[in-house]
DNA sequence: AGCAAGACTTAGAACTGCATAC
DNA sequence: GTATGCAGTTCTAAGTCTTGCT
């Protein structure tokens, strides 16, 4: 056990106005403002700029008040209206632009408060004239011109733009007919979508279902509950719907339960061979391709697809024309790094360069997920490799056995991280280690403990390792990709997809984030019988790696897609999934229907607003409750808010705000502050209904501020009253949609004519709105400081050469020659024109260099990467980079192309939300 | 109704490698 | 050639939500 027990250390790696419906339409989000955030664990600094928010309107019926706004309401809701109808936009009367680059970012204060105790953290407190900011919706704020008018580029211009883009591409060989045909029959509709906006394809413009119109209609039992047909799941796979509407008929059919229809089958591990040499002589080897049933595999180099460009790479890929649209009727057609697993050539063509059809996806939960899956397992991290540096106790070297090493070791490269001297850290670590020392271990506390050694053992490892020349990384790289390749890929209804984590997770200590109970406890080695594996019943078993050992269990449960899991040791009621990449159908398709369900509450907002806003009075308490808990959920994001074991980190949601988190500042702004998932904290003071106001304070009435708020709720209440409003709807429908909704909006307003780095910035600053509604927060890097001490320390030289050349200039007019230079050197004696010169020059590189630091500050807690990857439909990105000329290259970096695939070929005119008349 | 199990998405930190500055 | 900064990638923790059981 001990040698092989682990493997290598675990590196510190008002209701008042609310009738009309069209009010609705846009995302309310608020805007934070400053507020001094408490700093508490976890301590990050908070953009309060967006914090202190206005609960505003963002569209404008211009009659109504909006129902979320208390002051100045009339230009709230000149704003919203602009949302529905592409027409006029919100005012920007109260937002103010300071920069040209940053159009957005004054509308804005910032609160920085340091996680990292860099820099300073200016609490910069919100101006009277800021509160009438505040009662405007965010987007009004954001800078909307009320003049403008949403751009809806003519189609035509932007879709010979497209066109351009289209191609026409030999279909890789091996294509059923049935294949073939359907993607003949795809080739029309898809070169139209790009040209008509009518077209629906991937993204219509169109409203989506008809049903949704139909506002608050409990449609719970559209699904039915449905008793599944026995069997189906594992014995003979249902077909995969081929289309949404199949398999939404059947998405409330009750899932059937793992071990049951899967049939778990205890396989025999014993040999090697037997996964090699399964009836059919499919191989799964490294060595060849994977393959899809019998298809034949195509030759696929594009796995080495990494090492080449992004842009070669596409062009390759679609010239081989890997789109699942090629797949057989099996209907699966999202692919991206797919590969498709075909023969006969064929044509299709594609809008882009990137897309992939996705029409015909299987759907749903408890749904078939595929008809036939192979893979090679996971791979094992390798055996501990004992290094023999002692640690000192007390002074003393002491000897330990390499599983105790191991641990120490573990701990000992955590020097330099903010763990190592956790007390909850220590103990849990100390409580696991000493277990491992045994009873009578000369040991006896970890305070007497020097692990020096092996921290110095680890630079210096590092060090080596740093040095070594570039020849031998390639080779080291090169040795692990070859023993990787083969646990890359799953082969999935026929298409190669590849898998996101099929590395086991390596012993560690665990780093729970903020405060949890559980940090510094040791993560035990999974091995292989930990593990249990998903496959195909017609596909070889994987061969287990590590000789002598079996897996755990071998399942066939196509109605889910991992293809691994293990107990996590951590939290051993708990599991972690191998699944296919986030670039694969399977992942596209839930992608997809994340965005479209999103869309969807577009048509429902308004009854739903509607209906919260009228609840926010109702006597019945938890009536009352669900009512703001939804306004909550609808105009500040935040997340749902699940209950929480004590061995979890104390974090909360809205449902499980306590008292204390929310203080209510009269006469109607709330102060939040609480910390949320991953611990990261939530600031923001916001002006509310007077009614929303009004409840809370009934809520925190006679109760301790350690008390839960919302009493009467939890998730499963709240979420099945939005089913009621509308079906498939819960909480994390609206971070969704507010997102996309912010982005959409932002890019339509802010667009203007320019060079495509000027659009670009314009993208950014959207991104960093949605990004500061969804509180997505990064560590300020701990080179932060002196980057921008750095800069500071230039911009001050440049002002003293400023001061020097002007007095150069007034020696040059009067014909004396220069002073000398500071340096002691005689300077050039130059004309008063040339030194006027070079006085503008440098005060244009002070001036863009202070713009430089201040961006660099303004986001500095920001991350921006978060909501790209899972809030803002691609679509929206897609369309607009069309629409502009944008290269998506310049916003989506090669993993997002690929996970976005199914995005691609949307209609530049596609917008995520149209009205329901248009 | 409440709880637990299970499956999946969302999240920030750590790590890696490349481009650029010096 | 080396240092630095950043974007991209990997890792895995921490959420959400559904379903099934009692």
């Amino acid at each position: 056990m001990a040698t092989e027990a682990f493997v290598k250390p675990v590196v510190p790696n008002g209701h008042d106005g609310y009738e009309d419906e069209d009010e609705d339409d846009i995302p309310l989000v608020f805007k934070r403002t400053s507020n001094t955030a408490s700093t508490t664990n976890r301590s990050r600094p908070i953009d309060n700029a967006m914090r202190n928010s206005v609960i505003g309107s963002t569209k404008s019926p211009p009659p109504m008040r909006s129902p979320l706004t208390s002051p100045n309401r009339s230009a709230s809701s000149s704003a919203r209206s602009s949302m529905m109808k592409p027409t006029t936009l919100p005012s920007s009367s109260s937002v103010q632009r300071s920069t040209v680059k940053s159009p957005l970012r004054d509308d804005r204060s910032v609160v920085a408060k340091e996680r990292n105790g860099l820099g300073k953290a200016p609490s910069v407190s919100k101006s009277d004239d800021e509160d009438s900011e505040d009662d405007k919706p965010l987007s009004a704020r954001l800078k909307m011109d009320s003049k403008e008018v949403i751009k809806q580029p003519s189609s035509s211009g932007r879709g010979s733009t497209q066109q351009a883009v289209q191609k026409s591409n030999t279909r890789p060989q091996g294509l059923s007919d049935n294949t073939k045909k359907k993607v003949l029959d795809e080739r029309a509709p898809m070169s139209s979508t790009v040209q008509t906006k009518t077209s629906v394809g991937t993204s219509s413009s169109k409203p989506v279902h008809n049903e949704q119109k139909r506002p608050l209609v409990n449609n719970i039992n559209q699904n039915g509950l449905k008793p599944k047909t026995e069997g189906v799941s594992s014995q003979a796979p249902a077909k995969r719907p081929l289309e949404k509407g199949s398999s939404s008929n059947q998405s409330s059919v009750k899932r059937p339960k793992l071990s049951e229809p899967a049939r778990p089958v205890k396989v025999e591990q014993g040999s090697h061979n037997a996964a090699t040499q399964d009836a059919k002589g499919k191989n799964l080897d490294a060595s060849k391709p994977l393959r899809a049933n019998q298809a034949t595999v195509k030759e696929d180099n594009s796995d080495d697809d990494d090492h080449v460009p992004i842009a070669s790479r596409i062009k390759s890929d679609s010239s081989n024309n890997k789109s699942s649209s090629a797949k057989p009727s099996s209907s699966k057609t999202i692919a991206s790094s797919s590969r498709i697993i075909a023969k006969k050539p064929n044509k299709w063509v594609k809008d882009s360069k990137y897309s992939k059809s996705s029409k015909s996806l299987p759907s749903g939960d408890g749904q078939t997920k595929w008809k036939t899956l192979e893979h090679n397992g996971v791979i094992f991290p390798p055996p501990y490799k004992r290094h023999g540096v002692k640690i000192l106790y007390q002074g003393k070297p002491v000897d330990l056995t390499p599983e105790q090493e191991e641990v120490a070791t573990m701990f000992a490269v955590m020097r330099e991280t903010e763990y190592y001297n956790k007390p909850k850290f220590r103990e849990n670590f100390w409580n696991d280690w000493r277990r491992l020392l045994g009873k009578n271990h000369m040991i006896k506390n970890l305070d007497d403990c020097d692990f020096t050694p092996i921290y110095e053992w680890y630079m210096q490892e590092k060090e080596t390792k740093k040095l070594m020349t570039a020849e031998e990384k390639r080779i080291l790289k090169e040795e692990k990709l070859k023993q990787e390749e083969k646990y890359m890929w799953a082969v999935l209804d026929g298409v190669r997809e590849r898998i996101g984590n099929f590395r086991v997770e390596p012993p560690g200590l665990f780093r729970g984030r903020g405060e949890h109970p559980k940090m510094g406890k040791l993560k035990k080695r999974i091995r292989p019988c930990d593990i249990t594996i998903n496959i195909g019943k017609e596909a070889p078993v994987p061969e287990c790696p590590i000789p002598g050992e079996r897996w755990k269990e071998v399942k066939h449960d196509n109605t889910v897609t991992w293809l691994a899991f293990w107990n996590d040791p951590i939290n051993p009621k708990e599991f972690k999934y191998v699944f296919l990449a986030a670039s694969s159908s399977l992942k596209g398709q839930s992608d997809k229907e994340k965005y479209e369900k999103a869309r969807k509450l577009h048509n429902y907002i308004g009854s739903i607003r509607a209906a919260y806003t009228k609840d926010f009075n109702n006597k019945d308490v938890t009536k009352r409750q669900i009512a703001v808990a939804t306004y909550l959920i609808d105009k500040l994001a935040l997340r749902a808010g699940n209950e929480k074991d004590d061995d979890e980190a104390d974090t909360v949601g809205c449902c499980t705000l306590k008292v204390g988190n929310v203080e209510c500042i009269p006469p109607n702004k709330l102060k939040f502050d609480f910390l949320g998932k991953d611990s990261i904290q939530y600031v923001n003071t916001v002006e509310v209904e007077p009614l929303v106001y009004k409840a809370i304070g009934q809520f925190q009435a006679g109760k301790s501020k350690t008390d839960d708020l919302f009493d009467e709720l939890d998730t499963s209440k709240l979420n099945a009253h939005l089913k009621e409003l509308m079906a498939g709807l819960t909480a994390k429908v609206f971070r969704t949609y507010n997102a996309s909704i912010t982005l959409d909006l932002m890019l339509s307003k802010e667009t203007r004519d320019g060079d495509v780095p000027e659009k670009v910035v314009v993208y950014q600053q959207a991104n960093k709105e949605v990004a500061i509604i969804c509180n997505h927060q990064r560590t300020v890097s701990k080179s932060h400081g002196a980057q921008v001490e750095k800069l500071a320390v230039k911009i001050e030289e440049l002002r003293e050469q400023i001061k020097e050349l002007n007095i150069d200039l007034d020696r040059a007019k009067k014909g004396r020659t220069p002073l000398m230079g500071s340096d002691g050197k005689r300077k050039r004696n130059l004309t008063p024109e040339a030194l006027e010169k070079k006085i503008m020059q440098t005060q244009g590189k002070i001036e863009k260099m202070e713009r430089d630091m201040q961006t660099k500050e303004d986001m500095k807690t920001v991350a921006l990467g978060t909501s790209k990857i899972n809030y803002m439909d691609p679509r929206i990105t897609v369309a607009w980079c069309k629409r502009h000329d944008v290269p998506i290259e310049k916003i989506f970096n090669k993993s997002l192309l690929a996970k976005f695939a199914w995005a691609m070929d949307v209609d530049p005119e596609f917008r995520f939300c149209l009205s329901n008349d248009e």
